[in-house]
DNA sequence: ACAACCAGTTTTATTTTGCAATCAGTTAAA
DNA sequence: TTTAACTGATTGCAAAATAAAACTGGTTGT
């Protein structure tokens, strides 16, 4: 077997959009990482166990070596700090924010959301897609290199 | 404690809009049975289980029961056949797809998606949030009794 | 009466998670 | 130059969630 082929013939149980993407960023911490990046600004190891919601180290490095085979972000080593580690988004992570806006829109709607939040994600709301993909541009520039 | 501040002050880690979402869907199964009541308009637990992914009986149950906890999903019986069981869509429920969609989208760009899929998705996409709301419109029809 | 059908439940084994402690290497201060 | 603190993790263990298969009690059609 070639591996292009073999790329395209993972051993999926379906090849339906919903599951394919739930094989990526179907579980609870996933997102919650991804969020950290992009929202929070978050780069490193210790500031991801620093979140709100309290992951445990084994679990954020797992969620993280999966993210980075999956080439949603991807790992580089700050050159003065031999054993500081820099994560970054790729563009097929920086994808993932019209995604995270969706959950976000919902959760305003039905969920006891907190209310500097909810203000924050109106206003990207409000700013419809132009709003959206100017955000993302950013997350370009701060994640790519050029 | 009253049952209105009850509500607002569970138990969450956090009041972020994505952790309250993943607090929801954050699984690998339940945004497949939300996909196969809206996309595959299955409506009863035995069609549930012969989704291509397969889902075991008694997880399935247990989503079922969680999502109708959560106002996603309600339950209904068959006047006729005492023992047939009816999933219906709430509004909160019906108010997924968008969430459906973006995850859709990405997958479309990234993953190796069914090209039948593929060309459903991007008819709809391809029609804006207008035909979203009109998809929409046709599950409330479905859905929501009057 | 009997077989097929319905929505689940039970049982058991395996996998994943959560938690705390610990690790090896690197840097900064005394 | 020892020493302490910081870095991105790894390890061991218990608890929880998941998966697979068999099974249940009731209902319906023949």
């Amino acid at each position: 077997m070639q591996p292009v082929e073999a790329y395209f013939m993972e051993n999926y149980k379906s090849h339906c959009p919903q599951y394919l993407a739930l094989q990526v960023f179907g579980d609870k911490w996933t997102l919650l990482i991804i969020r950290d990046i992009m929202i929070e600004g978050k780069r490193r190891f210790r500031e991801f166990l620093q979140s709100k919601e309290k992951i445990a180290s084994n679990i954020l490095a797992s969620r993280l070596q999966l993210l980075e085979q999956d080439g949603i972000i991807y790992r580089s080593k700050d050159p003065q700090h031999k054993q500081k580690v820099i994560y970054s988004l790729t563009e097929k992570g920086i994808d993932l924010f019209p995604i995270l806006m969706e959950n976000a829109r919902w959760s305003l709607k039905y969920k006891p959301v907190e209310k500097e939040d909810a203000i924050k994600v109106q206003a990207i709301l409000d700013g419809g897609w132009e709003k959206i993909l100017s955000i993302m541009d950013d997350l370009r520039k701060l994640h790519l290199k050029q």
